[in-house]
DNA sequence: TCTGGGGTCCTAGGACCC
DNA sequence: TCTGGGGTCCTAGGACCC
């Protein structure tokens, strides 16, 4: 290979539906169509909120997290629904498996989003093509509007799936910064959000042509790290692939209600710690997961929160062991103060087929002698450079593998 | 009688180890 | 008696996104 071959760039797409649940929603029932329509969580409740809205209710000024009650004051023929997740699920399905059929190399970010590496797809057509085609099957198979995005990474095409809705395709290319890109607010930018907008704006920058030009020593010292990563976006620079299996290493799954009212019951908080702990071990066990840390959260009256967890030295998954956790953590922290929300979350999950490995590793261990461990280990801390276990005790509570060194160290060691 | 519920990622300090 | 620096783990909080 002598000649020299230009790099092939990427070619992104992200697919954007547009007010998903209310569009799901007059998809279903076609009355709706044309209508000003609103999902809202309890809407019998004071403190319901818009989730989404057809463009029908947000052309009156109804947006999303707006409370219930000013929606309504707004846009007096709003009709409002319930949630309806099992339809929501199943549209997100349906739609995920049209794209795909482009390629595999999709990354679902949320229900109703995602992106798409279609690099190598050009037999199929231009990208433009691509994202025609697409967007008519998701209309003609589904009923359901959608934008999207053509971009050579995911965060132009993301910024690109927002400037045409609904039902746009746009493209935005590097030497289409400058006149589609740059002249945004900053608070637009994906990343950015009210804080960050005005921490920038106090220093004059207004734009995200403002932030390209800001000294990046002078940003990172402003927004840390993240400094450096908004101003290579927007100057169009975005490593991060897609990645298809994102979706399946998930980090936790959480669930918290916000009470009818304030309490100090603390009947009535257990009773909601127990059904907390219930949605959590369900949707755990959905996944065949275990987990070793939990979390609550307490949002006083006041709306003041905050959280506190622990790290328990075995992975748990029933519900009584979560409820148990979680309900002492709140009798140790609570201060008495009425409580608004509460929430519970299982964090660190492994697959349990993962644990059962470790499981394993373990018990072949405690077999093992100890001076033949040690021995062991010097002989492959040799083979390797390094020692894995130099801060894991050879006790039963701590000497399971934690990293996938660690677990090849081992499996070697097992020979 | 305003402001839900599901997540991810980053930061920062203290404990502890080498 | 007084001292460094690197690294990981644990915990709490905050920013952001849909």
């Amino acid at each position: 290979m002598s000649k020299w071959y230009p790099k092939k760039g990427r070619v992104i797409l992200h697919v954007d539906m547009n007010s998903f649940y209310a569009s799901v929603e007059a998809a279903y029932n076609p009355e709706l169509k044309g209508k000003a329509l609103a999902i809202a969580g309890n809407p019998e409740e004071r403190r319901g909120i818009i989730v989404t809205s057809s463009y029908e209710a947000r052309a009156k000024g109804v947006k999303t997290t707006m409370p219930l009650w000013e929606a309504r004051r707004l846009c007096p023929e709003l009709i409002v629904m319930r949630p309806n997740f099992e339809r929501y699920r199943t549209a997100s399905k349906e739609m995920f498996k049209i794209l795909s059929e482009v390629t595999p190399f999709v990354q679902p970010v949320s229900i109703d989003e995602g992106y798409m590496d279609i690099t190598d797809c050009e037999e199929q057509g231009s990208p433009l093509q691509i994202a025609e085609t697409i967007q008519k099957r998701i209309a003609n198979e589904l009923d359901l509007p959608s934008s999207i995005g053509i971009a050579p990474n995911k965060f132009l095409a993301k910024m690109a799936s927002d400037m045409k809705k609904p039902m746009g395709i746009t493209v935005l290319r590097k030497r289409d910064l400058q006149n589609k890109l740059w002249p945004l607010p900053v608070g637009e930018m994906y990343g950015i959000g009210a804080k960050t907008a005005e921490k920038l704006n106090n220093v004059q920058i207004f734009t995200i042509k403002d932030l390209v030009e800001a000294d990046s020593y002078y940003l990172k010292r402003l927004l840390g790290i993240n400094g450096e990563r908004l101003q290579n976006r927007a100057n169009g620079i975005d490593p991060n692939p897609v990645d298809p299996d994102a979706i399946h290493d998930f980090k936790s799954i959480g669930s918290s209600e916000t009470l009818p009212q304030d309490t100090t019951d603390e009947n009535e908080i257990r009773k909601l710690f127990r059904q907390l702990s219930r949605n959590v071990t369900r949707r755990l066990k959905r996944k065949q997961s275990v987990g070793r840390n939990v979390q609550i959260m307490i949002r006083f009256f006041d709306r003041k929160t905050i959280t506190r967890s622990i790290k328990l030295p075995d992975f748990i998954e029933e519900e009584d062991d979560i409820f148990t956790v979680s309900y002492e953590l709140f009798e140790q922290h609570w201060n008495g103060d009425p409580v608004r929300l509460l929430g519970v979350t299982i964090q660190d999950i492994a697959e349990k087929k993962e644990v059962a490995h470790q499981l394993d590793l373990f018990t072949y261990e405690k077999e093992a002698s100890k001076e033949g461990l040690y021995q062991a280990i010097d002989k492959l801390t040799e083979k390797y450079g390094k020692n894995p276990f130099t801060t894991i005790k050879h006790t039963e509570e701590d000497n399971q593998p934690r990293t996938s060194f660690q677990k090849d160290f081992l499996d070697d060691y097992k020979k």
